[in-house]
DNA sequence: ATGGCGCATGGAATGCGA
């Protein structure tokens, strides 16, 4: 089972590199962030006719969330139960006997703003909820775009206290890791200075200054099945690419 | 490395992302 995330900056506009990139690697579950429309826009049926079936929450303009699959999808869930949250950041269902749960982790922007309070806010019911989800379901993944980069190897530049590297964001990710999940990318070894997002300006992505910031967590029951985890940087060679590039981790069937 | 980019909104200039 071949499980993906890609924040794609606008459905809309990545509709065609998504259906081609659905069209050769042929993953079992893709999920989206960042689709930035409403439901009543959602390529439902570009997708079906692709032949995979969508679960999704979105909003104009901004966030937005989705699940593709190749099998059915059942038990859709939308947003953290008891986190009222107008943004559209999060949907849970289940493939197969895999419950997926697919994030847009809030930017948090600048360390100490008011976003920044409410992206460890919503860290915190996260990992709350997620106590409860993993006693219910023991084959889960969390996967998305987490803007957090883990470790210092996770980002080009040696920062400290900047947004998405700074101890309280850091500590919020350790505290995911303490529920039993695992990050799939480090079950491997992997290329040194791999990152899965670049920034459109400086010429970043062709030097290469990025961040690690999108994630697939497994529970130990997957984790010891998963068999591979990589960044796919060849959408974010396109023209036209979304800033940030696909997470694919592989689960033996 | 902060910006120089890209997207959405709305129909220019601004907010936001990371």
């Amino acid at each position: 089972m071949k499980l993906a995330t890609w924040n794609v900056n606008s459905l809309k506009v990545r509709l065609p590199q998504v259906l081609d990139w659905l069209a050769s690697v042929q993953p079992d579950v893709l999920c989206l962030q960042e689709l930035k429309q409403e439901d009543k826009a959602f390529p439902e049926a570009e997708l079906a006719a692709a032949g995979y079936t969508s679960a999704f929450s979105g909003q104009k303009t901004y966030n937005g969330v989705a699940i593709l699959s190749r099998q059915p999808i059942t038990d859709v869930q939308i947003g953290i139960p008891g986190f009222a949250d107008e943004q559209k950041r999060l949907i849970a269902a289940t493939v197969n006997d895999v419950r997926i749960i697919c994030g847009y982790f809030p930017n948090g922007q600048a360390v100490g703003s008011e976003k920044f309070a409410y992206k460890m806010s919503w860290l915190a019911a996260l990992t709350e909820w997620l106590t409860v989800e993993l006693a219910r379901y023991p084959r889960l993944a969390l996967l998305g775009d987490y803007n957090i980069a883990p470790e210092d190897r996770d980002a080009h530049a040696d920062w400290k206290e900047e947004i998405h590297v700074s101890a309280p964001e850091r500590a919020a990710f350790a505290a995911l890791l303490d529920t039993g999940l695992q990050d799939a990318f480090r079950l491997f070894d992997q290329p040194e200075k791999s990152f899965s997002w670049w920034d459109y300006r400086m010429l970043a992505f062709r030097r290469n200054f990025g961040l690690r910031i999108d994630h697939i967590l497994l529970t130990p029951t997957l984790a010891a099945d998963c068999r591979s985890c990589q960044v796919d940087k060849s959408p974010r060679a396109l023209e036209r690419p979304s800033d940030h590039a696909p997470v694919v981790a592989e689960i033996a069937a």
